[in-house]
DNA sequence: CATGACAGGCTT
DNA sequence: AAGCCTGTCATG
């Protein structure tokens, strides 16, 4: 079967029999090693669709007692044993009688992709099917594998936002699972289904971090209390906050600080600014430091650097693919008056102020900040709401150029560097260096800055991590003390080890928005929220589609009733129509809640038998979880352990305050995060 | 429900 | 003092 002549593509993708680089469609991925192959160099291509989806390389097909002779490239790359280790890892694989075909095929993979060490392999046997659940379920129809920033079509279909937009690029107009059609626009604007992507990297990380108590957070909604001293105007008191002073800064960096905000500089809650943590607003966004100007998009100085940047739609020049996006400098408008805003260029942009900042981190190598406001809509990666701080991001090159409007531009390529994961991304870990991507504005463009020197923000290979290769520049500005002095609670963070059911833990980020419970028959909206298909169906009770203009005087058309979804402004009538069960997420509830009652049946002589074990975690970790978020609920009051049980139960449904758009001063804070939650509890201090 | 007016804080 | 990728309410 496998002929000696069988080669597969190098690491450039070119084939290494024919020597030129197949095209998409002529190139075929193992379902093993992941490795691509030319479909015509194959001695037996495979005969069906089908059989193409399952494909397995001729290397990964020999049976286990012939010896590989040839180790592929990329395995070889990523495996620093040498290539009998190599082999005899993939025997012991082969011959675990414990495994199935499918988890075989996973643990070769992994040890091929260099993710899984020979020495860890048991470790990896225990939680494995945690992942293995969503990933037999859960894959992208189109490149089978767990889905890359995943996107769920009305009809309840998952796919990768890149696998997704291929499709749409290739005007296909119809789901490519089901044929459904898909709305234009979900067609030009797929959102990413955030809950997804939490989920799948829950799964990797805790399958990956074994013990999972070591994880660290990455997806976290806040909402902290609002500031000890806001509003010192009369009109900002009651509306258009816009102008108020924005209140206290809660952690304590100096306004030109560089980089991520570490947990020593987070008095408050002793975790730092995370990677996906969200706020209401630029001025709560200002509070935690992560973009201080709460009206404009650069935060910097000219002779020393920007510090930060926001993403808000502001310019239509900007371009934004995630881990990299193109942004446009300040100016250039008529400003003068009172407007604060003027959509049109009246004269060209110059690298002055904010603008000469920004070039000076190009230059020098720094870290910016990057903020993502809701307001940014053409890009897939903005949140639906607020504004999100994404990490940090390098600023390669700039440059000057016409933009749309005629005037010249000032123009940044922004490139992701930061150690944790983006928050559209199901991958576990953080960015790595990677190539720059090709800028067609580049040609014609003039003022071309690039960094000469090294940069002060750099990947080490060693640490395997994005560290300051120089000192950060030393802050020019007095270090702003905390003060507590007025007697407000300090809230620590003290960490707890975790006892809470790898399995338990993934199955509640699988919550319906509206019931908080774990969802039964899920439905996805096309804005990317996750319903019990009851719940949702009951939000519209009573409702009809349409509905009858002019008082029956005479008929007029019939006008669409708008049908907003309960998390976001989005009108979902179209959808409510005829909603489709996302039957691969049910798939994956179904079969986690399958594990976890084996898993209470076997081990669970349990104390309290009460217990249902399915959305209710039955820990001591669950009650000071929810002791957590009930505490801030309640402001500062401090809770008893009986009170903590009584208000365990989560407000049924109605109780969705904290979804709706905007909300005031006494919002419940609403803490979601991948590990934290449970091996955390907040303490009142004095 | 899209567009526009505009208030008045904070940084450069 | 000019400038700013806000946020809200008032319009048709």
């Amino acid at each position: 079967m496998a002929h000696d002549s069988d080669l597969p593509c190098d690491g450039d993708g070119v084939c290494m029999v024919c020597k030129t680089k197949p095209s998409e469609n002529e190139s075929l991925l193992c379902k093993t090693c992941a490795t691509p192959w030319h479909v015509t160099c194959l001695s037996a291509p495979p005969n069906s669709m089908a059989d193409a989806v399952n494909w397995e390389c001729p290397d990964c097909s020999l049976p286990p007692d012939v010896p590989r002779v040839a180790v592929k490239q990329n395995a070889a790359a990523a495996s620093s044993s040498s290539g009998s280790d190599l082999i005899a890892a993939i025997r012991s694989i082969e011959s675990d009688s414990s495994l199935t075909e499918q988890e075989k095929a996973k643990q070769r993979q992994e040890l091929l992709s260099g993710s899984a060490k020979a020495s860890n392999l048991e470790v990896v046997n225990t939680d494995n099917d945690v992942l293995n659940i969503l990933d037999g379920s859960l894959n992208c129809s189109m490149c089978m594998q767990l889905p890359e920033r995943p996107v769920t079509t009305p009809c309840g279909h998952n796919f990768c936002l890149k696998c997704f937009q291929k499709w749409i690029g290739q005007r296909k107009s119809t789901c490519a699972n089901c044929r459904t059609p898909i709305p234009p626009k979900m067609a030009s604007q797929p959102r990413i289904n955030s809950a997804l992507v939490i989920a799948i990297r829950m799964a990797r990380t805790l399958r990956s971090g074994a013990s999972g108590g070591t994880s660290k957070v990455a997806h976290f909604i806040h909402n902290q209390n609002r500031p000890d001293k806001a509003f010192t105007t009369e009109r900002a008191k009651k509306s258009g906050k816009a102008n108020a002073c924005s209140g206290k800064i809660f952690v304590t960096i100096p306004g030109d600080h560089f980089g991520p905000i570490s947990a020593e500089n987070d008095p408050e809650r002793n975790l730092g600014v995370l990677v996906g943590e969200t706020w209401e607003d630029r001025f709560e966004c200002r509070q935690w430091g992560a973009h201080f100007p709460h009206v404009a998009g650069i935060a910097g100085q000219s002779d020393y650097g920007a510090q930060s940047v926001a993403l808000s739609g502001g310019y239509e020049d900007d371009e934004d693919h995630g881990e990299w996006f193109l942004y446009t400098g300040s100016g250039g408008r008529d400003l003068s008056g009172n407007k604060r805003t003027n959509k049109l260029q009246s004269f060209d942009q110059k690298f002055d102020k904010l603008n000469e900042a920004l070039r000076v981190s190009c230059l020098k190598g720094y870290p910016v900040r990057v903020v993502r406001s809701h307001k940014e809509k053409r890009s897939s990666y903005a949140p639906e709401k607020g504004v999100r701080y994404d990490g940090v991001y390098r600023i390669e090159k700039c440059w000057r150029k016409a933009g749309k409007q005629g005037f010249k531009v000032c123009r940044y390529l922004f490139v992701r560097c930061d150690n944790e994961p983006a928050p559209w991304t199901s991958d576990e870990h953080g960015d790595r260096p990677r190539a720059l991507p090709s800028v067609k504005e580049l040609n014609g463009a003039t003022d071309i800055t690039e960094r000469k020197g090294s940069p002060a923000w750099d990947y080490d290979e060693e640490k395997s991590c994005w560290i300051w290769k120089k000192a950060p520049p030393n802050s020019r500005k007095p270090i702003q003390c905390q003060n507590d002095d007025d007697g407000t609670k300090v809230r620590k963070v003290r960490s707890k080890k975790n006892t809470v059911s790898v399995k338990q833990r993934l199955l509640k980020e699988f919550s319906c928005l509206i019931c908080r419970e774990v969802m039964n028959l899920p439905l996805t909206t096309p804005c990317a929220h996750n319903f019990c298909k009851a719940c949702l169906e009951s939000a519209f009770a009573g409702q009809s589609f349409t509905r009858q203009r002019g008082e029956g005087r005479r008929t007029l058309r019939v006008q669409k009733n708008i049908m907003k979804c309960p998390s976001c402004p989005t009108d979902i009538s179209d959808f409510l129509q005829n909603p489709q069960i996302n039957r691969e997420l049910m798939n994956v509830i179904e079969s986690l809640q399958r594990q976890i009652e084996e898993e209470n049946a076997g081990l669970n002589e349990d104390v309290d038998g009460g217990s249902d074990g399915k959305d209710e975690v039955p820990t001591e970790e669950a009650a000071e979880t929810d002791k957590c978020v009930e505490d801030d609920k309640e402001g500062a009051k401090p809770i008893t352990e009986t009170e903590t049980k009584q208000t365990n139960k989560r407000k049924r449904s109605g109780d969705i305050d904290d979804v709706s758009p905007k909300k005031s001063l006494d919002k419940p804070d609403v803490v979601h995060n991948l590990g934290e939650v449970d091996s955390a509890i907040p303490e009142l201090l004095v």
